[in-house]
RNA sequence: GGAGAGAUGGCCGAGUAUGGUUGAAGGCGCUCGACUCGAAAUCGAGUAGGCGGUUAAUCCCCGCCUCCAGGGUUCGAAUCCCUGUCUCUCCGCCA
């Protein structure tokens, strides 16, 4: 959410950012509005400013045995008054927050502007995609001929987009979760956390999925649960309307959940294998941290993200993206782009983002300076650390052998028993 | 699933049977000051958040709101009534 009072100060200039995200037109009842709450606000509180003063005259009125009937009557009749101002402050009131939890943030000015991903900026690239000196398989042919991804049966217990993992693919997705949260926690310093894959609606609006994305995401029948289309949901929440002190900031977060997802609007996406999926495991970083810091620490989380990528040997290359290709929440974004052979291309495997203080507000996390200063909102960044069945699907075409095995990355043979390669020398059974 | 208890400031905890100057006693913590060579102890002072008015303005000053949330009763609600949420205890069930 943007801060209200500098949405009223300089409307032009939000105008602009909003133009720049592809969204027209969503001030125009603002200005007005918050106009009408601030009259309607003042006339109530001087009515109510009278109430509370003739009241308290009523008190001691009576205490004296001597009662008005004439301000009593008066201070009834501006009781019915209240009622109905309040009642109409709350109509503007809802409307104002229903126009401000549709705002989107406001991208940072180092954001390239442009309408689409074709404006995004390629910041860096690390690694060489491998020649192949044989035609290179994709992930959703070496997967099943090797026994470890069962698409088909997949789709008998739940349709379409799903994954079975069978034998050594269901361990090498455990090993990769294992491998992610042991390098974020025990090389880069972030707090372990295990959270619930079902929040309610307030963790939903927080993060900024609701109320605009409602059809992306998975509801509970007759309740108010959602599951978590990613951790960043649970992890950004831990401390909603906390006020933490500023001693404890800034805090590192990492957690692998399943992630769930409708993709509505992705039909005919990356309809093969497992990079778009309803469900999906993911490894999460979230950080809460001081607002002239969160640039800085934008920085660093995506070279965190960077590192797994890096010690599994996968190519990739960091994106920033542009104004219209950004997250409702993010003021900045990089993608993590892996090589993917099948593509012929990078594929995104990461999203790190600086939210700056949009989500504290909506959250009210805030924190309390050690200098004695005003409470402040924190500032949160999210970013994928990195996405598991994307990683799986890298490895099996990075480290695909002619013979259709596939080599298994040192860093992640600990995770495995040793193991050094799937197919071949294990025993399958279909 | 059944029965009961509870939710008050950064934390603990009074106040709720008898509604009124209680945004809220007391304690802890924290900040500043005194004492001290310094520290501890002690003593003194201060210490909620939000919204709005005013303002060049963050400061002051003024007002309104907030004692889990939402309704209601009343001239007036932390206190009374209703609904909801959450927490705890006991019983049952269960991985």
């Amino acid at each position: 959410m943007l801060d209200a009072k500098m949405v009223r100060a300089q409307p032009e200039m939000i105008e602009t950012a909003l133009r720049n995200r592809n969204q027209i037109g969503l001030l125009e009842n603002f200005l007005t509005l918050d106009n009408q709450r601030r009259t309607l606000l003042v006339e109530a509180e001087e009515i109510k400013k009278f109430r509370n003063e003739a009241s308290q005259e009523v008190g001691r009125q009576m205490k004296q045995g001597l009662t008005s009937d004439d301000l009593v009557d008066r201070v009834r009749q501006a009781g019915q008054k209240i009622k109905e101002l309040d009642q109409k402050l709350n109509e503007v009131e809802s409307a104002i927050e229903n126009i401000m939890l549709n705002l989107p943030n406001i991208p940072d000015a180092s954001v390239p502007v442009g309408a689409n991903e074709e404006s995004n900026r390629v910041v860096r690239r690390w690694g060489e995609p491998r020649q192949f000196e044989f035609e290179p398989q994709a992930h959703w042919d070496i997967g099943p001929d090797q026994g470890i991804l069962d698409f088909e049966r997949a789709a008998k217990l739940s349709g379409a987009r799903y994954t079975v993992y069978k034998g050594l693919g269901a361990r090498l997705e455990r090993a990769i979760i294992n491998f992610y949260l042991d390098t974020h926690v025990y090389q880069h310093g972030y707090e372990e956390i295990f959270p619930p894959f079902l929040v309610n609606r307030e963790c939903m609006v927080g993060t900024g999925q609701l109320p605009k994305f409602a059809e992306d995401m998975f509801k509970i029948e007759g309740r108010e649960l959602y599951l978590v289309p990613t951790a960043e949901v649970p992890l950004t929440n831990l401390y909603r309307e906390e006020i933490l002190e500023e001693k404890n900031l800034p805090r590192y977060m990492v957690a692998y959940t399943a992630c769930f997802r409708a993709e509505a609007g992705s039909h005919g996406r990356d309809t093969r294998g497992v990079i778009r999926q309803h469900q999906f495991n993911k490894v999460e970083l979230v950080k809460i941290v001081l607002p002239d810091q969160s640039f800085e620490e934008l920085e660093t989380m995506t070279q965190d993200a960077e590192k797994v990528l890096q010690l599994l040997g996968l190519p990739y290359r960091v994106v920033l993206l542009s104004t219209g290709d950004m997250g409702f929440s993010s003021a900045k974004t990089y993608d993590i782009e892996v090589w993917m052979p099948s593509y012929n291309d990078y594929k995104e495997i990461s999203s790190c983002s600086n939210c700056l203080d949009f989500q504290a507000r909506r959250t009210n996390i805030r924190y309390r300076p050690a200098s004695k200063e005003k409470i402040r909102f924190v500032h949160t960044l999210n970013g994928s650390g990195v996405a598991v069945g994307r990683t799986v699907a890298a490895i099996l075409e990075n480290y695909q052998q002619e013979d259709g095995s596939v080599v298994i990355p040192t860093v992640l043979r600990p995770y495995m028993g040793g193991l050094e390669q799937i197919g071949q020398v294990q025993s399958r059974v279909d």
